[in-house]
DNA sequence: ACGTCGGGTTGAAACGGTTCAGACCGTATC
DNA sequence: GATACGGTCTGAACCGTTTCAACCCGACGT
C-alpha cells in the first residue's frame, strides 16, 4: 500500500474537486460521520488488502449535548455538574452522572476552553532536556505547578532560536496560562511580544532586562568567578574555559566572572584565560574542546580547566582518563551544575552548584503572582562544591 | 492605566459580556474598555511609567474577523491564507498577511481544533522525569514527532497511579493526538479505555497485554538474565537485587530474569537471590538499600549486587564508597540503563543498556502508522556493557 | 391571599476558528 | 453571443463548551 506517513497534514495541493451534486433536497442536514482521529482515517482508496474488517464504526465522542439528552436535563445543567456541583440538586446530578459514565463523556477541553477562555497549563520550553539541570528544574516547575492542578508541557530548543520560537508561538495558539523559557540567545523580543500579547512569562535561568518580566536566575558571573577564584587559590596561574557560543548568557556570564577573578587576582585574563568554544555543551562536545587542548605542547596549555556544565565536564574527564592525563595533577577540572553523579565520578568533579529545584518552584511561583504585583526578578546565588578534581587537599567546602 | 496581566487567572474569572450592549456602531474596530484579563479594577497605582506601548488600552487578542475587517475580505479568506494559502490570490494573500502582521494576530488554536478536530501535539506520561532513561527516550520521541512538527507534552506519574490517570485525563481533554505512556501499574485500565474513545495509544517501556495496542519495549527478562549470568560467571553464588516494587511491570520482569539465570545455572533462586525493595528508585533510595545489606554481617551477605537501575546504583556506588566497601573485589555491582555518566564513574558501572533514543522514535512512529495496520509490538534486545564494577578484567566477559 | 425571595433549571448566545456550497467573474469554446 | 468552466472569494453553519438572563415554583412573611 502507498505508505503515507499520516502525521503530516500540511495541506499539500490534493484539492478536492466536488462539484455540487445539482440541488439536492436533503431533508434534515446529514451529519458527516467525520472521524475524530482527522489525520489517521484517510480515503478509503487505498484500503489495506490485508486490512482486518477493522470497520470499527468511529463513534463520535459523546457530548454534553448527548449526555443532557440521556439525562433528561439542560446542557447548563450539565455543566453545572462538572463546575458547580453544588448548585445542583443531589437527585438531577446522579442521574447526570449516571449518564456520564454510561456514555463515557470526556469533555473536550478545546470548547471549554475557547468558550471559559481558560486552560491550566504551562509552557516551558529549555535549553536541553537532556540536561539533568534543566530537567530537574522542570521538576521543580511541575512540583509546584501540580498544587494548582496545572500542567506542564516540555519542550526542548537544543538553542536553536527558531525551535524556540516555533514552541512559544504553539504554546500560544494553544492558550497557555504562561511560558516559563530558557532563551537560547540575547534576541528575546519574540518572547516579549508573547507577553505584550497577554500570555503571562517567565524567563529561567536569566535575569530579565526589563522590569515588566519576571525572571528567575543564578548569578553566572558569580558562579564563574567562584571557579577561578578557586582555580588560582590553587596555584593555576592559566586557566582554559570550554565553554558555548557567546550569544548564551549564561556561557557569556560565566566567562565574564572568570575573568573578573583573574583581574582581581592580578592577572590579565587576555593570557590567562584560554577560552576554547565546544562544539556542543555535552560530553561529546567536551571531548572536542579538551583535545584541541592536548594537542598543545604540554608546557604551553593551562594547567586548569573551567567547564561551561558538567556534561562537558564529564567528556573533559573522560578523555583525560583515556589520554591517562591525570586529574587534578596535571590538569584540574572544575564544571557548573553539580549534577548529580558530579561526586561519584572517577575523580570528583569539583562544581559550582544551583539551587535547581528552587529555582523550578520559584519560577512557577512567579507566574502565581497575584495580578497587579510588581514582577519579580529573583537571583540566586550559586556556590562552589569542591572535589578532588581540583585539588588534591580537598575541603569540607560543601555538603555531600 | 491599566498594567499587563503579571499573573495566571485563576480559573473562575468574569467575563465581559458582548452581548449586553445594544446596537454596535460599525465604525472602527472598538477596542473593548474591559480587558479579556479579566477584573483587574484599579491596578493603576503600580503603573510604572516605563513603556510608553501600555500606554494603550490592554486590547482583545485579535480573532480572525478583526484580520478579515482590517483586510477588507472575508473571514474565509483569511482562513484560507492560513491553512491553504496557495487557494488565494498573492495579491490579497498580501493584504491580508499585512493585517495579521498589524494585529499582531495569534491563531486561537483551541477554536480552531474544536472545529477542525485535529490538534498536532502528543502527550508524554513517563514513570520519572528525572531519570535519565526517560529524558532520553523523550527526546527519541521529540526528534521523531518533530519531523512532522507536532509538539511534545511530557509528565512524570513518579509511579504514582493516580497521577497518571490525571494527566492521561488532561491530555485526552486536550484532545491530543495520541499517547505516549510508561504505566506505572498493570492496571491500565484506564489507559485502554483512552484508545477505546479514539485517542492512539503506544505503551512505552511495557509490552502490550492486547494486541489491539501499539507498545515499545525492551526485554526486561532477557536484561535482569543477562546481568545476573553474568555475576554468576564471575563466580559469584549469592546476589542481591535492589529493586523496585513489583507493581511496576519493569521491576518484576528483570527479577524474572535473574531468577531464570539462577536456576539454568543449578542455583536456587529462593536462596541465592535476596531481593530488597529500596525505597524509591533513585540514589537515596539505593543507598538505603545498600545499608540493608551492608548491616548484614560480611559473610552472610550476597557478594554482589544487581540494581534495577543506575540512579540506585548510584546510590549503592557512593554508599560503598564511603564505607571502604571495595567494589568489585568485596561487592560487585550491575546497574541497569547505561546512562551516559556509567562508564565515568570512580568504578566504571557494569550496566544493561537499552537503546533508549531509538525506544523513543519508534514510540512516535508507531503513533504515526497508518490506520489500518495492524498494531506493532516492538521488543528491543537489552545488551549488557561489562565494566570494572562487576570485574577485575572487564575485557574478558566469557569464561573465566 | 398575595407579594417576595431564592434556589434549581432552562435555553440560547457566544467563543474563534474551519468548512463548503454557492456567488462572482474572467476566459476559452462552440 | 451564449455557454461552460475553473479559479477566487464570500458568508453562514458548525464544533462543544460556559455563561447568564429568564423562568419556574415552593417557602416564607405579612
Amino acid at each position: 500500500m502507498p505508505e503515507r506517513p499520516t502525521g503530516l497534514r500540511r495541506p499539500t495541493v490534493a484539492r478536492r474537486r466536488r462539484r455540487a451534486q445539482p440541488a439536492r433536497p436533503t431533508g434534515p442536514p446529514v451529519p458527516l460521520n467525520r472521524s475524530i482521529m482527522g489525520n489517521m482515517a484517510d480515503s478509503t482508496k487505498a484500503s489495506n488488502a490485508a486490512s482486518p474488517a477493522s470497520a470499527r464504526t468511529v463513534r463520535r465522542r459523546a457530548s454534553i449535548t448527548d449526555v443532557a439528552k440521556a439525562a433528561g436535563v439542560a446542557v447548563g445543567t450539565v455543566s453545572n455538574v462538572l463546575n458547580k456541583p453544588d448548585r445542583v440538586l443531589p437527585a438531577t446530578r446522579e442521574r447526570v452522572e449516571a449518564a456520564i459514565a454510561e456514555l463515557n463523556f470526556v469533555r473536550n477541553g478545546s470548547a471549554r476552553q475557547l468558550r471559559a477562555g481558560t486552560l491550566t497549563s504551562v509552557g516551558v520550553v529549555v535549553l536541553d532536556l537532556s540536561n539533568p539541570f534543566f530537567t530537574d528544574v522542570a521538576r521543580g516547575i511541575q512540583d509546584r505547578l501540580e498544587r494548582d492542578s496545572f500542567t506542564l508541557m516540555v519542550a526542548g530548543s537544543d538553542e536553536d532560536l527558531d525551535r524556540e520560537r516555533r514552541y512559544l508561538r504553539l504554546y500560544e495558539e494553544h492558550g497557555v496560562q504562561g511560558v516559563i523559557v530558557s532563551p537560547a540567545t540575547d534576541d528575546i523580543d519574540h518572547v516579549l511580544a508573547v507577553r505584550e500579547r497577554g500570555t503571562a512569562v517567565v524567563l529561567l535561568d536569566r535575569p530579565s532586562p526589563v522590569p515588566e518580566v519576571a525572571s528567575v536566575a543564578v548569578d553566572d558571573v558569580a558562579g564563574g568567578r567562584l571557579a577561578v577564584e578557586h582555580l588560582i587559590a590553587q596555584g593555576h596561574e592559566r586557566v582554559a574555559l570550554l565553554n558555548g557560543p557567546h550569544t548564551i548568557r549564561q556561557c557569556r556570564d560565566r566567562r565574564e566572572g572568570a575573568a573578573a577573578a583573574m583581574t582581581d587576582a592580578g592577572l590579565d585574563p587576555e593570557v590567562a584565560l584560554e577560552e576554547i568554544t565546544v562544539p556542543s555543551l555535552t560530553p561529546d562536545g567536551g571531548e572536542a574542546g579538551i583535545r584541541e587542548l592536548l594537542a598543545l605542547p604540554a608546557a604551553a596549555r593551562p594547567s586548569a580547566v573551567f567547564c561551561v556544565n558538567d556534561l562537558v565536564a564529564l567528556g573533559v574527564l573522560r578523555t583525560l582518563r583515556r589520554d591517562g592525563v591525570a586529574v587534578p595533577e596535571e590538569i584540574a577540572v572544575v564544571g557548573y551544575d553539580d549534577v548529580t553523579f558530579a561526586a561519584e565520578l572517577a575523580t570528583p568533579l569539583s562544581s559550582v552548584r544551583q539551587p535547581t529545584l528552587e529555582l523550578g518552584t520559584r519560577a512557577a511561583d512567579l507566574l502565581f503572582r497575584p495580578e497587579g504585583s510588581a514582577p519579580e526578578q529573583v537571583v540566586f546565588s550559586p556556590e562552589l562544591v569542591i572535589r578532588e578534581s581540583s585539588t588534591t587537599s580537598p575541603l569540607e567546602a560543601g555538603s555531600p
